[in-house]
DNA sequence: AGGACTGTAACGGCGCGTAATAGTCG
DNA sequence: ACGACTATTACGCGCCGTTACAGTCC
């Protein structure tokens, strides 16, 4: 049931079903009457592309990550795998920009938070002096 | 002139003005052809303003964060000052809550890193195992 | 049988990207 | 007068949120 797999991952309907309309993660059966069924590789799927998207893909670019992972559970052929490393190293790359970008980001909200604090204090400062003192 | 400014930010043109399109940052006079002229508190908010997104506020949130702090620089009616405090605090709260997602960003970003280079040694030792000797 | 859940289809919206066209600057 | 820059207008898009209406489950 689409409910509680959106709940337990922390999606919403809406965007389960989205990334499935995307071709991310089909669920594996369905009942009579048409309401989606996922197993347990489908759940863990799920929470996969999840943590993808804090690095900033779009859902194209994490379905073709998802590919290149998925190809590299059963190898066969060494020229397919020579690409397959290329294309993985390419993700690496960019997963290490998103790290940065996360970082920076944290310096920045960080920043932002002293600055409003600074200045709660300092209204907390002029109320005590303008209540207590004469203007 | 925009160009200049937003290159400096690291703002696009586009953003620039579609942040004054929204109230955030008006170019403090214009050239007599209507080339936008930004002083240097015009650019300082727009570093305030680039550093605010991370937090993940929409903009009109930012617009009324601004405000707030922008209020904060000329004190002089208690009860408005108390207002301004409690908005304030609204902001603490959330900006606090956007560094715990942040870092729980990079968490599963570098997971994701890691499964990434997993998967390449896996495929680099493969390759080794499957040329060096016979399958 | 009824209430909670699910299905599909469709529109809406933020934060810009991206032309297209025309005007401005040095 | 020329090339680089800018102004305005408008359409498009990714990633869903949000109805709206009907069907399904137990």
């Amino acid at each position: 049931m689409i409910g509680d797999v959106a709940q337990q991952v922390g999606l919403s309907l809406r965007t389960v079903r989205y990334y499935e309309e995307m071709g991310l993660v089909n669920p594996s059966s369905r009942t009579q009457g048409g309401f989606r069924l996922y197993s347990e590789d489908d759940v863990r799927r799920l929470y996969i592309l999840k943590g993808m998207k804090p690095a900033g893909m779009t859902l194209e670019e994490i379905r073709e990550l998802m590919n290149l992972l998925d190809r590299t559970e059963s190898l066969s052929d060494p020229s397919d795998v020579a690409g397959l490393l290329a294309g993985l190293r390419e993700y690496e790359a960019r997963t290490e920009e998103a790290i940065d970008r996360l970082e920076r980001h944290l310096v920045e909200v960080r920043k932002l938070r002293d600055r409003i604090r600074k200045r709660m204090s300092a209204c907390e400062a002029w109320l005590l002096e303008t209540v207590e003192q004469p203007g």
